[in-house]
DNA sequence: TCAATATTGTACCAATTGGTACATAATCTA
DNA sequence: TAGATTATGTACCAATTGGTACAATATTGA
């Protein structure tokens, strides 16, 4: 049905460079349309307007995050899965330099209050994935891997804070030392907890 | 020397505003004016350009923060003042009905790559509210109040990258729940630690 | 006092913004 | 193949952007 590389994959790809470089507001159309090489007609044939294009990117980034086609992903089957996936995070922002943060993230700050349907689409992306963590903390405290104490639901949550947190910061700090130690110490209190 | 409530003042208060609401670009100049009262004459007068502008909101920021004026101050003597140091932002959260998330995590994502005084402007505010927290903690532990093992600046880190994504998180969900329960986590950490 | 300095207001500018109109070309389908 | 639908390109638009020019007004200090 769609072409390998058509005009609307190459144009939310574009955006979803920008937008996470640059935010939504520091991504003009026009600029996603010269680097996807598309035209303006294109681009209102594909899209209502600019919210419709970022709608389009936050479910692709959803979309390739929840096949696991991209390196964090949410498959966690053991301790050592789940070990590695704040390293994923930290070794991305080591490849980018730590010029960039969650893209995610990024899109979701720079959302206004009449952009409601769009944050709604991002929040259940993080929805997915804090209840991802805590289905692996739920079946590990089954398995009797975890202390009675523990809850699944409120280690999910940490995780998801400490990684949007630490991506944050490591932008703005330009460093992964902030996260990896915060990282360090999460996983220090749930191996305190097997 | 500077009456009261100067077209500086004035310009720099607003410009706080409307980044904390919409980032720096999602707030231009001119409506930075319009609600400051003031016109072109003045913000040329008083900064360079709009960058000049962003400059003098962080430095206003940072000392207002570190003079203790807001109610998220750094000033821990006891445990009890740590413990409400994450309070203090959920509480805001609750108060701003999530709307926003942290003012410097929202400017300082919102630079690019030419902007890279700004952002170190925004990162020795990070520094310092990292430090502050790592001198809480190896107080205490030269008190005898934490293990031999305890690390002051891993535990630091673990606070601001919690805080900020915490901040983030809760903007996104529109809910302090996920903030809540990943501070609990740490705040449960760092008591099994004393 | 009176000139220098600091402050403020208004008008303007080129560039960019998101968006529309509309003609053309390709593709499908009956 | 004919006609409809889909896809693409070009030109244009009003509004907004950050920034400048410059005149006018206070305020200061010698």
């Amino acid at each position: 049905m769609e072409a390998k590389n058509s005009a609307k994959e190459r144009m939310v790809q574009s955006a979803l460079e920008l937008f996470h470089q640059r935010g939504i507001r520091g991504a003009s159309v026009d600029e996603i349309l010269k680097r996807s090489r598309a035209g303006k007609g294109q681009f209102s044939h594909y899209f209502k307007n600019k919210d419709g294009l970022v709608l389009a990117v936050v479910d692709y980034l959803e979309a390739i995050i929840r096949s696991g086609q991209v390196d964090s992903n949410y498959s966690f089957s053991s301790w050592d899965d789940f070990e590695g996936w704040f390293g994923r995070y930290i070794g991305f922002q080591k490849e980018v330099d730590c010029e960039l943060s969650c893209p995610l993230g990024t899109i979701g700050n720079d959302l206004t209050n009449d952009q409601d349907h769009l944050r709604r689409a991002v929040k259940s992306f993080f929805d997915w994935s804090t209840a991802q963590l805590a289905r692996f903390f739920a079946e590990r405290k089954a398995a009797g891997e975890l202390v009675e104490s523990a809850d699944p639901d409120a280690l999910a949550d940490l995780c998801m804070v400490v990684m949007e947190g630490g991506m944050l910061m490591s932008k703005i700090t330009r460093s992964t030392a902030l996260f990896e130690r915060a990282a360090d110490q999460v996983l220090s209190y749930i191996r305190s907890l097997r």
